[in-house]
Formats: structure tokens, C-alpha cells, sequence
DNA sequence: CTACCGATTATCT
DNA sequence: GATAATCGGTAGT
């Protein structure tokens, strides 16, 4: 399976955020049977958060020890965690010419282990289940420990593979942020 | 359907 | 000590 490459990563944040819409998330997860299951989803809903340019951005302030990966090589997982109970992943990307920047999933479309992931998600049924940032990861088992994983690798347990072609694309502002809430660096796929 | 509120803790100032 | 790139429950329209 293809999968986008470090090229595709190291552009724009604004850009990789809109054209990862339609790429799938897989996660090959351990479920104890002896060989890794795939758990995947359509990229269905982003943010782009970028650097100095951007004050709701981790990366507003300078390098810290949670945002490091933000600062490191395009193509990566940042996974933090927020609210006391909550996780979000994002995929390190900006062009060279800046020195940070991340995409922030928010939704994905259920394809591959809906069963498990609502096992995991404590759901009673696929409603929701992977719509938002808190709840997607929950529902693939992404925590701090895939902080920095490398995405463009699909022998990675967490990688992202080419998908499909979304036909239309909006943007709207970015969801709870107090800071730069003028951008309209969220992106969705648009109901056909 | 929308609006508000409390949960709960890593992280940064 | 304050805040946070959220969510689920509850109450109201």
C-alpha cells in the first residue's frame, strides 16, 4: 500500500492539513490473538496549528519537553494529553523554511476493526465513535506512547496510507481554541 | 436540536 | 496556581 512520503509532509502546514482529508489512519493493534489487527479510518475532518505565525499553536511559545516532536522531522505522531482524560494525535508537518507545525486529526470515517474499536471506546454502537479528536483516539488505542512515531512507514504500528479523493473540501475557524480565532485552518470533507 | 457544566491531571508560568 | 487543540450528561427549546 502506498502511503505519503516525507515530500508530501514537509509543505505547508495549511496544505498538508486539507490534503490529508481522505488518507487513512491505520493502527495495527495487538489484541492478544498473536498478529496485529488493522484498525483504520478515512481522515474525514483537520486543524492546522502552525508556529510563531500562530497563537493557539503548542508551538507559539517555543520549544517545550511536551511539544518537542512538533520542532522534529515532518511525517511524525504528536500525541499529547489534554483536559485530565482526553488524548490527541497529530502528524508533524510544515514547510522548510519554518521550524514547526502539526496537523491536528479531528474525525475519521470507521473502515477497518469497528468491532474493536468500540470494544475500546466502551461504545454501545458505532454512532460517534470516532468523530473528534478525544474520542478517535480512544476508539484506535493512541496514547503518549506513539508520541513520535513515524508515520510514512507502513510497518509502523501507527501510519498513514493514500486513500480516497475527497470531490469538495471547507474550511471553517478551528474548534476550542480562545487565541487566532480568525483562521480558518479546519478542514472537512463536504457532504457530497 | 442547542447550551451549559463538571470531570480530572499534565503541563507550563 | 491556572489553564487546556474535549467529552458526556443533563436540561431546555
Amino acid at each position: 500500500m502506498k502511503q505519503p512520503d516525507l515530500d508530501f509532509y514537509s509543505r505547508g502546514t495549511e496544505n498538508v492539513a486539507r490534503e490529508l482529508l481522505g488518507k487513512k489512519l491505520v493502527r495495527m493493534y495487538d489484541d492478544g490473538s498473536g498478529k496485529l489487527q488493522r484498525l483504520s479510518g478515512i481522515i474525514y475532518e483537520t486543524e492546522a496549528y502552525g508556529s510563531k505565525n500562530d497563537p493557539s499553536s503548542h508551538a507559539f511559545n517555543g520549544r517545550t519537553n511536551r511539544n518537542s516532536v512538533m520542532f522534529q522531522d515532518v511525517g511524525k505522531a504528536y500525541v499529547y494529553f489534554i483536559y485530565g482524560m482526553h488524548h490527541c494525535m497529530n502528524v508533524t508537518a510544515h514547510a522548510p523554511d519554518s521550524d514547526a507545525g502539526a496537523v491536528l486529526i479531528r474525525s475519521l470515517i470507521p473502515i477497518e476493526g469497528i468491532d474493536t474499536m468500540i470494544y475500546l471506546s466502551n461504545m454501545k454502537n458505532k454512532l460517534n465513535l470516532t468523530n473528534g479528536p478525544g474520542r478517535l483516539t480512544k476508539a484506535l488505542d493512541i496514547n503518549r506512547s506513539h508520541n513520535g512515531l513515524n508515520l510514512t512507514d507502513n510497518r509502523s504500528i501507527l501510519h498513514i496510507e493514500d486513500g480516497i479523493k475527497p470531490k469538495k473540501v471547507l474550511s471553517t475557524t478551528r474548534i476550542g481554541i480562545s487565541r487566532a480565532t480568525e483562521k480558518y485552518w479546519r478542514y472537512l470533507i463536504a457532504k457530497e
